[in-house]
DNA sequence: GCCCGTCTATACCGATCGGTATACTCACGC
DNA sequence: GCGTGAGTATACCGATCGGTATAGACGGGC
């Protein structure tokens, strides 16, 4: 592997198991058998290194989830499709997932939640598209496509940040789980 | 004011808005109007300041939490008074919530998570004793208490997270639309 | 043969990190 | 008036922080 890509991954190693901030410059390119300068070279700063890598991971996410996030009449459907990809991305990239889920509740000022910030909301935004999208055939769920493509993608962080600690297990059964007690509850 | 609560008060505004690591003692003596010694005199530690933080500031959430999880019955209005109780915790201590959101979802080998762990493992453990509890007047429930409290809590912190975004009102309004969709699932 | 751009290493920068040694002030019990 | 202990300030510690100046290695085009 070159240089370039090899201080991308061991970044991501180190910044998912203690963070940004506790995981110097240093460490990373001791890490990457590599020094200093050649860090500086390809990423130009610490934050340069974090906006790289946040911009070559999550297309693995962002391009499978739109064309997912498809409607065309089966809500159902699409809803297990859309979990589908998730926890597919969370069981292939587990370390960029639990970062990049970190990183989302970083405090507003932080660096990293700066740097997480665009794609999450690119996220929100494909959801709330189907959500609308959705209500052409369900109309009692008019105006509040909005609070369902919030709560939505809490439910599947959730899911996930258990599946991370070691609580669940992301298969197709809690895929078709996940989506029915998202539509009709806790009591069937 | 007291320095000790002087130091207690900045701290949590300085770490809620910009993190743990990126926020260092000599800022927050400074904030305080403090010198380090006295910091020091009062904590031993920037670890020990942050586990002064959360064990007094906790308090306020865990108490009323186990008051209100008291299940006699009635599986609707206990789960109302219960969000309740966390939207009312939320409002009353943003900086703390938002600061103990962030730092549950931290890495796991950083000390922010070390420190809330326990805490937020106690408020876990409440919820799966209520849902638990309710298993016998709601059969079909049962097994999967552990997935609803986890399910819950997220759902709960999903809409906490909006509100401090800007994104949702915590009102009655939103505890009982909350603790419906939970219930009900989104067609009605 | 020679230049030129890409890439990498040695060695260094000032600033800040968490933490402390020492001494002083001051209220209080006796 | 004499400890005594809590609380606070001045000044400092070694280590690490993100970042860089300088120069050398190396390959491809001419």
């Amino acid at each position: 592997m070159d240089n370039r890509s090899e201080i991308l991954t061991r970044a991501l190693a180190l910044w998912s198991e203690r963070g940004y901030d506790a995981v110097g410059v240093q460490e990373i390119v001791e890490s990457a058998g590599v020094t200093k300068p050649t860090l500086y070279h390809y990423f130009g700063s610490k934050r340069g290194l974090l906006d790289a890598l946040i911009a070559e991971r999550s297309a693995g996410l962002r391009e499978p989830l739109e064309a997912a996030a498809d409607y065309r009449g089966d809500l159902t459907g699409t809803l297990e499709r859309v979990v589908g990809v998730y926890f597919d991305f969370a069981r292939r990239e587990s370390a960029y997932y639990r970062m990049q889920l970190g990183f989302w509740f970083a405090p507003p000022q932080s660096d990293e939640h700066a740097a997480v910030m665009a794609g999450n909301l690119g996220q929100y935004t494909t959801l709330e598209r189907l959500f609308e999208a959705a209500t052409a055939d369900h109309g009692n769920m008019r105006g509040r496509h909005k609070a369902y493509a919030a709560t939505f993608l809490g439910m599947v962080n959730t899911y996930v940040g258990l599946w991370l600690n070691g609580y669940a297990n992301l298969d197709d059964g809690l895929v078709r789980g996940a989506v029915h007690q998202f539509q009709h509850g806790i009591y069937s």
